[in-house]
DNA sequence: TCTCTATTTAGATGTTTATCTAAATATCTA
DNA sequence: TAGATATTTAGATAAACATCTAAATAGAGA
Protein backbone atom coordinates (compact mmCIF):
# COMPACT_ATOMS: atom_id res chain seq x y z
CA UNK A 1 0.00 0.00 0.00
CA UNK A 2 2.82 2.29 0.81
CA UNK A 3 4.69 2.08 -3.02
CA UNK A 4 0.96 2.13 -4.02
CA UNK A 5 -0.23 5.67 -2.75
CA UNK A 6 3.40 7.21 -2.76
CA UNK A 7 2.83 6.34 -6.62
CA UNK A 8 -0.44 8.06 -7.40
CA UNK A 9 0.49 10.96 -4.96
CA UNK A 10 2.12 12.87 -8.09
CA UNK A 11 -0.25 14.79 -10.66
CA UNK A 12 1.93 13.82 -13.07
CA UNK A 13 2.03 10.27 -12.44
CA UNK A 14 -1.61 9.95 -12.08
CA UNK A 15 -1.82 11.68 -16.00
CA UNK A 16 0.39 9.15 -17.13
CA UNK A 17 -2.00 6.48 -15.63
CA UNK A 18 -4.87 8.07 -17.21
CA UNK A 19 -3.31 8.18 -20.43
CA UNK A 20 -2.23 4.28 -20.19
CA UNK A 21 -5.93 3.95 -19.78
CA UNK A 22 -6.78 3.95 -23.52
CA UNK A 23 -2.86 1.94 -24.76
CA UNK A 24 -0.25 1.08 -24.20
CA UNK A 25 2.70 3.74 -24.95
CA UNK A 26 6.31 3.94 -25.54
CA UNK A 27 8.33 6.13 -22.90
CA UNK A 28 9.02 8.26 -25.36
CA UNK A 29 5.45 8.95 -26.49
CA UNK A 30 4.60 9.45 -22.85
CA UNK A 31 7.23 12.26 -22.59
CA UNK A 32 6.36 14.18 -25.44
CA UNK A 33 2.70 14.98 -23.42
CA UNK A 34 4.35 16.70 -21.01
CA UNK A 35 6.43 20.03 -20.67
CA UNK A 36 9.39 17.77 -18.32
CA UNK A 37 12.55 15.94 -19.32
CA UNK A 38 12.72 12.53 -20.33
CA UNK A 39 14.80 11.52 -17.75
CA UNK A 40 11.97 12.47 -15.00
CA UNK A 41 9.24 11.08 -16.84
CA UNK A 42 11.56 7.65 -16.79
CA UNK A 43 11.80 8.02 -13.15
CA UNK A 44 7.90 8.49 -12.74
CA UNK A 45 7.65 5.57 -14.91
CA UNK A 46 9.85 3.86 -12.68
CA UNK A 47 8.05 4.42 -9.31
CA UNK A 48 4.54 3.63 -11.20
CA UNK A 49 6.15 -0.04 -11.92
CA UNK A 50 7.61 -0.35 -8.29
CA UNK A 51 3.58 -0.22 -7.59
CA UNK A 52 3.02 -2.11 -10.10
CA UNK A 53 0.05 0.13 -11.44
CA UNK A 54 2.16 -0.37 -15.02
CA UNK A 55 4.47 -2.93 -16.52
CA UNK A 56 6.81 -2.42 -19.51
CA UNK A 57 8.46 -4.79 -22.11
CA UNK A 58 11.16 -4.01 -24.80
CA UNK A 59 9.89 -3.84 -28.27
CA UNK A 60 13.15 -3.26 -30.39
CA UNK A 61 14.52 0.06 -29.69
CA UNK A 62 11.75 1.32 -28.06
CA UNK A 63 10.07 0.56 -24.28
CA UNK A 64 5.93 -0.15 -24.06
CA UNK A 65 4.26 0.88 -20.87
CA UNK A 66 0.92 -0.86 -20.29
CA UNK A 67 -1.39 -0.45 -17.20
CA UNK A 68 -2.12 -3.02 -14.70
CA UNK A 69 -5.54 -3.30 -13.73
CA UNK A 70 -5.00 -5.81 -10.68
CA UNK A 71 -3.31 -3.59 -8.50
CA UNK A 72 -5.99 -0.58 -9.78
CA UNK A 73 -8.58 -2.60 -8.78
CA UNK A 74 -6.69 -3.53 -5.29
CA UNK A 75 -6.69 0.10 -5.03
CA UNK A 76 -10.13 0.46 -5.34
CA UNK A 77 -11.06 -1.95 -3.04
CA UNK A 78 -8.95 -0.54 -0.35
CA UNK A 79 -11.58 2.77 -0.62
CA UNK A 80 -14.88 0.62 -0.70
CA UNK A 81 -13.53 -1.54 2.09
CA UNK A 82 -13.54 1.29 4.29
CA UNK A 83 -17.27 2.50 2.80
CA UNK A 84 -18.71 -1.04 3.71
CA UNK A 85 -17.27 -1.03 7.20
CA UNK A 86 -18.41 2.42 7.60
CA UNK A 87 -22.26 2.58 9.58
CA UNK A 88 -22.90 5.75 7.25
CA UNK A 89 -22.52 4.05 4.31
CA UNK B 1 -7.75 15.09 -6.49
CA UNK B 2 -3.90 16.41 -4.96
CA UNK B 3 -5.18 17.11 -1.52
CA UNK B 4 -6.68 13.55 -1.25
CA UNK B 5 -3.52 11.55 -2.54
CA UNK B 6 -1.18 13.62 -0.77
CA UNK B 7 -3.27 12.85 2.25
CA UNK B 8 -3.52 9.12 1.98
CA UNK B 9 0.41 8.68 0.97
CA UNK B 10 1.36 8.13 4.82
CA UNK B 11 0.38 4.87 6.71
CA UNK B 12 -0.49 7.04 9.86
CA UNK B 13 -3.49 8.54 8.47
CA UNK B 14 -4.54 5.54 6.35
CA UNK B 15 -4.39 3.89 9.89
CA UNK B 16 -6.30 6.97 11.09
CA UNK B 17 -8.95 6.69 8.57
CA UNK B 18 -9.63 3.31 9.04
CA UNK B 19 -10.08 3.58 12.81
CA UNK B 20 -12.65 6.13 11.95
CA UNK B 21 -14.27 3.26 10.11
CA UNK B 22 -15.53 1.54 13.20
CA UNK B 23 -16.94 4.77 15.04
CA UNK B 24 -16.35 8.56 15.86
CA UNK B 25 -12.69 9.28 18.30
CA UNK B 26 -11.29 12.11 19.80
CA UNK B 27 -8.12 13.59 19.06
CA UNK B 28 -6.81 11.92 22.33
CA UNK B 29 -7.97 8.66 21.76
CA UNK B 30 -6.55 8.66 18.43
CA UNK B 31 -3.08 9.88 19.40
CA UNK B 32 -3.32 7.91 22.02
CA UNK B 33 -2.98 4.43 19.56
CA UNK B 34 -0.16 5.90 17.95
CA UNK B 35 4.01 6.19 19.63
CA UNK B 36 4.02 9.43 17.92
CA UNK B 37 3.71 13.17 19.74
CA UNK B 38 0.04 14.73 19.88
CA UNK B 39 0.74 17.87 17.88
CA UNK B 40 2.37 15.37 14.75
CA UNK B 41 -0.82 13.76 15.45
CA UNK B 42 -2.98 17.23 15.40
CA UNK B 43 -0.72 17.84 12.00
CA UNK B 44 -1.97 14.23 10.38
CA UNK B 45 -5.77 15.48 11.62
CA UNK B 46 -5.54 18.69 9.52
CA UNK B 47 -4.13 17.26 6.04
CA UNK B 48 -6.77 14.69 6.56
CA UNK B 49 -9.37 17.28 7.25
CA UNK B 50 -7.69 19.28 3.84
CA UNK B 51 -8.26 16.46 2.23
CA UNK B 52 -11.92 16.60 3.63
CA UNK B 53 -11.36 13.35 4.45
CA UNK B 54 -12.71 13.39 7.66
CA UNK B 55 -14.56 16.29 9.37
CA UNK B 56 -14.13 17.39 13.38
CA UNK B 57 -16.56 19.08 15.72
CA UNK B 58 -16.10 20.08 19.20
CA UNK B 59 -17.32 18.29 22.21
CA UNK B 60 -16.69 20.50 25.00
CA UNK B 61 -13.41 19.94 26.13
CA UNK B 62 -12.69 17.42 23.31
CA UNK B 63 -12.49 17.85 19.13
CA UNK B 64 -14.25 14.25 18.05
CA UNK B 65 -13.32 13.45 14.28
CA UNK B 66 -15.40 11.45 11.72
CA UNK B 67 -14.64 9.68 8.63
CA UNK B 68 -16.67 11.86 5.69
CA UNK B 69 -17.87 8.64 3.39
CA UNK B 70 -18.35 11.08 0.40
CA UNK B 71 -14.78 11.94 -0.41
CA UNK B 72 -13.62 7.99 0.64
CA UNK B 73 -16.65 7.39 -2.77
CA UNK B 74 -14.77 9.95 -4.93
CA UNK B 75 -11.35 8.58 -4.22
CA UNK B 76 -12.83 4.94 -5.42
CA UNK B 77 -14.68 6.41 -8.04
CA UNK B 78 -11.20 7.40 -9.36
CA UNK B 79 -10.07 4.18 -9.17
CA UNK B 80 -13.23 2.37 -11.08
CA UNK B 81 -13.29 4.87 -13.86
CA UNK B 82 -9.54 3.82 -14.85
CA UNK B 83 -11.01 -0.06 -14.64
CA UNK B 84 -13.80 0.75 -16.53
CA UNK B 85 -11.89 2.85 -19.37
CA UNK B 86 -9.34 0.34 -19.63
CA UNK B 87 -9.68 -2.69 -22.05
CA UNK B 88 -8.09 -5.20 -20.23
CA UNK B 89 -10.97 -4.83 -17.61
C1' DT C 1 31.52 -1.49 -36.86
C1' DC C 2 29.81 3.30 -36.71
C1' DT C 3 26.27 6.31 -35.87
C1' DC C 4 21.66 7.54 -34.75
C1' DT C 5 17.68 7.15 -31.76
C1' DA C 6 15.39 5.63 -27.38
C1' DT C 7 15.76 5.18 -22.70
C1' DT C 8 17.86 4.96 -18.24
C1' DT C 9 21.38 6.00 -14.62
C1' DA C 10 24.14 9.25 -11.85
C1' DG C 11 24.75 13.15 -9.34
C1' DA C 12 23.23 17.70 -7.87
C1' DT C 13 19.73 21.12 -6.11
C1' DG C 14 15.66 23.31 -4.18
C1' DT C 15 11.22 22.11 -2.08
C1' DT C 16 8.08 19.47 0.62
C1' DT C 17 7.18 16.54 4.45
C1' DA C 18 7.09 14.12 9.10
C1' DT C 19 8.55 14.75 13.30
C1' DC C 20 9.96 16.97 17.61
C1' DT C 21 9.74 20.37 21.75
C1' DA C 22 7.92 24.54 23.64
C1' DA C 23 4.31 27.63 23.89
C1' DA C 24 -0.48 29.18 23.07
C1' DT C 25 -5.54 28.53 23.23
C1' DA C 26 -9.85 26.61 24.85
C1' DT C 27 -12.76 24.32 28.07
C1' DC C 28 -13.94 22.27 32.50
C1' DT C 29 -14.28 22.21 37.46
C1' DA C 30 -13.34 23.46 42.15
C1' DT D 1 -10.76 32.98 38.87
C1' DA D 2 -7.08 29.33 39.27
C1' DG D 3 -5.50 25.08 37.94
C1' DA D 4 -5.97 20.95 35.22
C1' DT D 5 -6.78 18.69 30.81
C1' DA D 6 -7.28 18.64 25.60
C1' DT D 7 -5.79 20.29 21.47
C1' DT D 8 -3.46 23.25 18.25
C1' DT D 9 0.15 26.56 16.65
C1' DA D 10 5.01 27.91 15.98
C1' DG D 11 9.49 27.09 14.85
C1' DA D 12 13.23 23.89 13.97
C1' DT D 13 15.44 19.77 11.71
C1' DA D 14 16.38 15.69 9.04
C1' DA D 15 14.71 12.82 5.38
C1' DA D 16 12.25 12.22 1.06
C1' DC D 17 11.05 13.97 -3.41
C1' DA D 18 10.73 16.18 -8.21
C1' DT D 19 13.42 18.03 -11.23
C1' DC D 20 17.49 19.17 -14.01
C1' DT D 21 21.87 18.28 -16.98
C1' DA D 22 25.40 15.13 -18.40
C1' DA D 23 26.73 10.62 -19.23
C1' DA D 24 25.86 5.65 -19.94
C1' DT D 25 23.43 1.71 -22.12
C1' DA D 26 20.87 -0.73 -25.70
C1' DG D 27 19.16 -1.64 -30.10
C1' DA D 28 18.54 -0.41 -35.39
C1' DG D 29 20.30 0.20 -39.71
C1' DA D 30 23.83 1.65 -43.07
Amino acid sequence: MNTLFKALNDATRRRILQMLQDKDMTAGEIADQFDISKPSISHHLDILKQAKLISSERDGQFIRYAINTTVVEEAANWFLEILNKSDSS
